[in-house]
RNA sequence: CGGGGUGUGGCGCAGUUGAUAGCGCGCCCGGUUUGGGACCGGGAGGUCGAAGGUUUGAGUCCUUUCACCCCGACCA
């Protein structure tokens, strides 16, 4: 992709009505356009972004089996009322709109009741379980105070996933699978190192849930870190936990952080609620057992801009930047030439690049690939090139290294 | 939803005791520049969030309303 030709741009001042540090970088960068409060638009950038994310999950979850399918946003009102939660005193983000017909339908916030209620067609037997499927999808919540830019807001991407189970047992054992691969899904985002598995509140089938927490200042929630036992307990279920746990709660650390995924034992509630069965090899019905699983893509996307965020801008981690390399280039006409054939050569290798190829001066070149939070920025110029070498600059970092020809494409492979 | 704050060119801001709107950045044209957000000259762009009111006269005062931000509450 070459600079001249996005459409977005950037910009040396956040907009005044951004507090939150996502926003703002997000907003100067050109990755994110906002439309209302709590509901923000992607851009190309923002896009690749968000879909680097959304492919890591994707292939850890195909990883375990998860079948990909997508589901809607109008969900009937029928199928929220067999289990209450339909009702605006139990769910209070509910968006509701009506047909033309006065039919009341919801924007769907969640998807356990829908996945349910498909699943009834299609679940007759044992024979047919355990099965697990997940989407990417838009959840709609009618809050009623968004805030931290991306982090928190009333139209975000999350990908949700619905296990079914014959059994409480068979239904743990996946669990823990689940567990497994979110810790994967971390450590690939860059985040491994500050995320937690924590005991959070539990519903009626478990003592506690269970939520995947990444410490980050931007965060809603206060979590209590025991670095020895690597294990962390939401403050909400903190003297309950520290009993259970027998940890003394004096080893605890008290951090900030920010809920990127959550995890439910749903047990045969929601199956029994609404009537959806199975036939066991006793020849018998049986309640389903559900668990969900969820990551908030939008939002991972929002703590990653936080915690490695910098004085000059965005830092990406090499799996999720948009692209691996920003090419800045500077000179005349052989600067020009030099660096139009190093930009298909590195394309050719797969390499993705972003070409500075803007009549721009240096600084202005140098600041956006920063603010922008590009991996690799590789410069070409007319001084470089008479002693037929390149730069390297790792915006981790930021020393700057001559290279060969050789070197950087080492460098960058 | 309770409390607090802010709305003035695309963005960031100034605008005094009411007198017909200004600065920086950005943008357009011309020229000089070219390794850390260049410089000179010229130019475009605003019914001051909206509606109503007071006044000879309102960006400024009053009322209503909308939007946005922050704190709290909320977060199956």
């Amino acid at each position: 992709m070459r600079v001249s030709q996005l459409f977005t741009k950037t910009s040396k001042t956040a907009p005044a009505d951004e507090v939150a540090k996502n926003a703002q970088l997000l907003i100067r960068a050109g990755f994110v356009y906002k439309v209302m409060a709590g509901v923000y638009a992607y851009t190309p950038l923002g896009l690749r972004v968000l879909e680097n994310i959304k492919q890591i999950v994707r292939e850890e979850m195909n990883a375990i089996d998860g079948q990909e399918l997508i589901m809607t946003n109008l969900q009937p009102r029928e199928v929220w009322e067999t289990t209450t939660r339909w009702d605006d005193d139990v769910v209070d983000v509910w968006f509701k709109t009506k047909l033309k017909d006065d039919t009341e339908l919801g924007l769907a916030w969640s998807h356990e009741e829908a996945i349910m209620e498909m699943m009834r067609q299609f679940i007759e037997s044992y024979k047919d379980l355990p099965v697990s499927v997940y989407q990417f999808q838009t959840k709609l919540r009618n809050e009623l105070r968004a805030k931290s830019g991306i982090m928190r807001g009333r139209e975000f991407v999350m990908k949700d996933m619905y296990s079914l189970h014959t059994s409480a047992e068979d239904l743990d054992a996946y669990y823990n699978r689940v567990i497994e691969a979110y810790k994967r899904v971390y450590d690939r985002l860059g985040l491994g190192k500050d995320t937690y598995v924590t005991f959070a509140s539990g519903g009626a089938f478990t003592k506690f849930s269970h939520e995947f927490q990444t410490i980050c200042d931007a965060g809603e929630d206060i979590l209590y870190v025991h670095h020895g036992k690597n294990i962390a307990v939401n403050e909400e279920v903190l003297d309950e936990a520290v009993a259970e746990l027998g940890i003394d709660k004096n080893e605890l650390e008290k951090v900030k952080s920010a809920e990127v995924g959550n995890i439910f034992n749903f047990g045969t509630d929601k199956s029994e609620q609404m009537g959806i069965t199975f036939t066991g090899s006793d020849g018998k019905e049986h309640p389903i057992y559900l668990a969900s699983y969820g990551i908030g893509i939008t939002r991972v996307m929002g703590v990653i801009v936080e915690k490695f965020a910098d004085e000059k801008g965005i830092v990406w981690p090499e799996n999720v930047a948009p692209f691996k390399v920003y090419l800045v280039r500077i000179g005349g006409e052989k600067a020009i030439e030099h660096a139009d054939k190093l930009y298909e050569e590195l394309k050719g290798k797969g390499i993705e690049v972003l070409y500075d190829d803007r009549d721009e001066r240096p600084g202005t070149k140098f600041a956006d690939s920063e603010l922008i939070g590009i991996p690799h920025r590789v410069t070409v110029s007319d001084r470089l090139l008479e002693a037929e070498t390149y730069e390297y600059t790792p915006r981790m970092g930021g020393k700057t290294e001559v290279l060969t020809h050789a070197e950087l494409l080492a460098k960058l492979g």
